[in-house]
DNA sequence: CTGTTAGCGCCTTCAA
DNA sequence: TTGAAGGCGCTAACAG
């Protein structure tokens, strides 16, 4: 690391105390004007940087916060994180961003990254894999904030970034018996995350509102990863009353699908329609297009990082059970209707 | 903040020195295995984490590698960015990410914030405004390594990750070429950045070699903002003598300029062959599916990150001019054979 | 092998 | 309005 410009560099300079020229780069008011005008003068001649580490050191605040997503390889955590980065810069607050990998112990691993950088508060989706939340808890000991989005942990007593996932499953499936479709199966997410859960009973609502029967043959939890999409496919293609259309829990899933499906040379969306979730980048390209649920992508991360600036500011109770619910929109392709 | 465990809190409760307590936990040989137990054991029963603020202030070394990308919608980057921060973290580093939404402004506060984080290096692409590298040279002044991977600054005596651009454009084209294309149109980017130029030169290098006369008028540079291919590719097909296909910068180019054919009523790959570069996800899964270059993306990420912590740890050079050039494969589809 | 000491660069009393 | 001094938590000599 090269030398660096400190504020004894400019006190020498001008010949004045430490104490001052700290003084005016704290923006403390009792400080001369035109000494102030001479030391910011000569931090910028000397290109000046505070030292940050120093900072953070006295005043055990570190100006950062941080995000940790499950994975980084579709486009929605990237772009929550846009949102949520925008939000914490105007307030002068640096990100520290860690991916998951959809892999546990990663978390468990990034979490203490966190924590060794003394993040002032923490936004998080945690992956498919995470079953116990000890390593959250460190943090509520510790009085660190947290705010969840997407993936959340319900147990716990923070707030929380969620869209209206019932509402937007409901309205996925409700689209498909408003099409004529009779026997609509399910590929849900993996039961320990609360978003496969909310859209599962959203489609058992939608299902029941409408007189359909429930049939558990038909509603297949998986672990979302996408090779065994084929052979769920497989199974429910051969089933001898098999569906007339399929809700997925997310668009990637759907996506498989609708290979299989094509690649068994059925009719979309006649012998089989098909409705995802999220609205990903490649839905609106694919042949067919894919129905699906969009959901504020850039929204939620704005909203999440909104909400833990309160937090870190106290504007809100760090117990208050907070849950910001956002609407997701139904977009209708030709997965569902010609 | 909360209370943070100290090494003055170890020592106390050991009744042993400070030094003593830090040896240990700097790993320091010299110190008796009894005693050394004792501090780990007390160290964990404390919850003890080192304020790396303390540590980073008095070592002048901030243990963080910083990476600077121009955006963060597309997949390519954050696979970079897996491979980049896969690589840090074995050898220790924490790594800081930043996104510039395609905009110099926001590149150059990036570049700010890493210099107020004191990173020990930096791995960068360029948003594709950039044309202005003043920010850059900061950092050569200071003496912070740098590495460009994808785009790159070629003026910038730095080392370099990138893919043989030339080469994978030229096998493009020179496949178009194979399957009879006569007249083979070019979307190109825009010329500040290099990765435009190289590839821009393998087409042209492919039309050469096979006796293809070059036309200026269906080579269109533009500046990667998609709803512009829309346009450009009107003009082409509106041409008294259009082309019969069409080699794009990069995947989402070209399947936009699908989108536009197929509207069209258009064969492909009769009557447009299509072919693109990178081979990002949506392109196996679109209709007709996408023929395209593919780069080694993680690959990237890692090679890029061996280089910066090569250069930090002066194993190699700051000014070798290293140029790490990995291949590409021509990935064969259904836009330019049925 | 262990303890003492002197800073790293900054902020913040306290006194002038 | 300014200066001097102490300390944040840690590391790295220097002694012993």
């Amino acid at each position: 690391m090269s030398y660096q410009v400190t504020i004894k560099d400019i006190a020498k300079k001008l010949n004045i105390s430490k104490s001052t020229v700290s003084r005016v780069l704290t923006g403390n008011p009792h400080v001369n004007e035109n000494t102030r005008r001479l030391v910011l003068d000569m931090a910028k001649e000397l290109d000046y940087q505070k030292n940050i580490f120093a900072r953070n050191l006295v005043t055990h605040k570190s100006n950062t916060i941080g995000i940790i997503v499950p994975e980084f390889v579709t486009s929605f955590f990237p772009k929550v994180i846009i949102g949520a980065q925008t939000i914490a810069a105007k307030a002068g607050y640096n990100t520290i961003i860690a991916q998951c990998n959809e892999n546990y112990e990663t978390e468990v691993a990034n979490f203490n990254v966190m924590l060794a950088n003394q993040i002032e508060g923490l936004i998080v989706s945690v992956t498919k894999e995470t079953r116990n939340f000890d390593h959250l808890k460190i943090f509520q000991r510790k009085e660190i904030p947290i705010v969840f989005f997407n993936r959340v942990c319900e147990d716990m007593d923070v707030p929380k970034v969620v869209v209206d996932d019932y509402d937007g499953a409901f309205r996925a499936v409700e689209h498909l018996i408003e099409i004529g479709k009779k026997r609509i199966a399910h590929l849900a997410g993996p039961d320990n995350l609360s978003i496969s859960r909310r859209r599962l009973n959203g489609y058992l609502a939608a299902l029941r509102k409408h007189n359909i029967p429930v049939d558990e043959e038909i509603i297949i939890p998986y672990d979302l990863r996408l090779d065994k999409v084929k052979i769920y496919m497989n199974y429910l293609l051969s089933l001898p009353n098999p569906p007339d259309a399929l809700f997925a829990i997310n668009d990637p899933t759907a996506i498989e699908a609708l290979q299989v499906i094509k690649e068994k040379n059925l009719r979309i969306p006649e012998d089989m329609a098909v409705v995802g979730f999220s609205n990903d980048y490649t839905s609106a390209l694919i042949d067919p297009s894919l129905t699906t649920i969009s959901q504020p992508v850039q929204k939620i991360g704005e909203t999440a990082a909104e909400l833990l600036l309160q937090l870190i500011n106290n504007e809100i109770s760090k117990n208050s059970l907070l849950i910001k619910t956002l609407t997701t929109e139904l977009i209708i392709r030709h997965s569902t209707v010609r």
